[in-house]
DNA sequence: GTAGCTGCAAACTCTTTGCAACTCT
DNA sequence: AGAGTTGCAAAGAGTTTGCAGCTAC
């Protein structure tokens, strides 16, 4: 998503478009990873450096509440982000900790069919694997 | 998983088969639930009332880490566990909290394949559905 | 002008840990 | 006997919040 369409969904839902908005904005646009609080916060202390954390949570979690951005909770003590695209999921490296994303259409039809099954309707899931390169030998 | 089976695995791991271990034992192989720290650790004072929060925690951080318990970070700032048995997932009522598990094996081969495919091999898999219930009308 | 936003620091929640006393084996 | 385990209380990590001052609208 480019940055002046995520102002305006912000403007739009009535959010004041304040520096440290348009910062942290910024820094979610520009990020091809899934930065935590910590790193965000750092990424958007070189742009802007009185931005202060407690601003970067509360950024977040409105953010996560317009759904504007995903809110990711991989098996650490902290949350990871990135703004709300296209649908995929995530393999995570258990060696490395790098995060691959995928998509993958006959696992979007069948979590509808399990979710129909049980009597419904989806609101959300997640579906994270974690594994081990296989080394090429 | 019977309580005997339990004991013994963890007899077998090298762990002192203290009072508090039982009682924890105990209160597993009776939850049908997933419960959290702080529910194991009320249902364990029932049995137990001089049994500490902190031996829950380590006590289920142990049987974690032996592959006993399976430990779940449903969307919720606490952590749930459950005794490893039969593999299966969980479909999350977001209106009530309520946990139903399932299984699919179209689901298990589905996970395989995609591993496979970015040439990874699996060590562990989370699929979590939030869903809302279809009223009947 | 004012409702909403910010930085700061304190508070909160969940979890982990150091330690001296205790207990399985 | 001795390593492992416990309860307690304190500390830790991550996150939230009250408040006084500031800012976008």
């Amino acid at each position: 998503m480019k940055l002046n369409e995520l102002e305006q969904a912000c403007s739009k839902a009535g959010l004041k478009m304040t520096g440290q908005r348009k910062t942290l904005l910024g820094v979610l646009s520009e990020s091809e990873d899934h930065p935590s609080i910590e790193e965000l916060y750092e990424r958007a202390k070189a742009a802007d450096p009185s931005i202060s954390m407690a601003t970067v949570y509360r950024t977040m979690n409105m953010l996560d509440e317009l759904g504007l951005v995903m809110k990711h909770e991989f098996k650490e003590s902290f949350a990871r982000f990135e703004l709300n695209t296209d649908h995929h999921h995530h393999m995570i490296d258990v060696e490395t900790g790098d995060v691959i994303e995928f998509q993958n259409a006959e696992m979007e039809a069948l979590k509808e069919k399990i979710a129909e099954e049980l009597g419904y309707e989806l609101v959300d899931h997640t579906l994270e694997l974690y594994g081990r390169k296989i080394k090429k030998g």
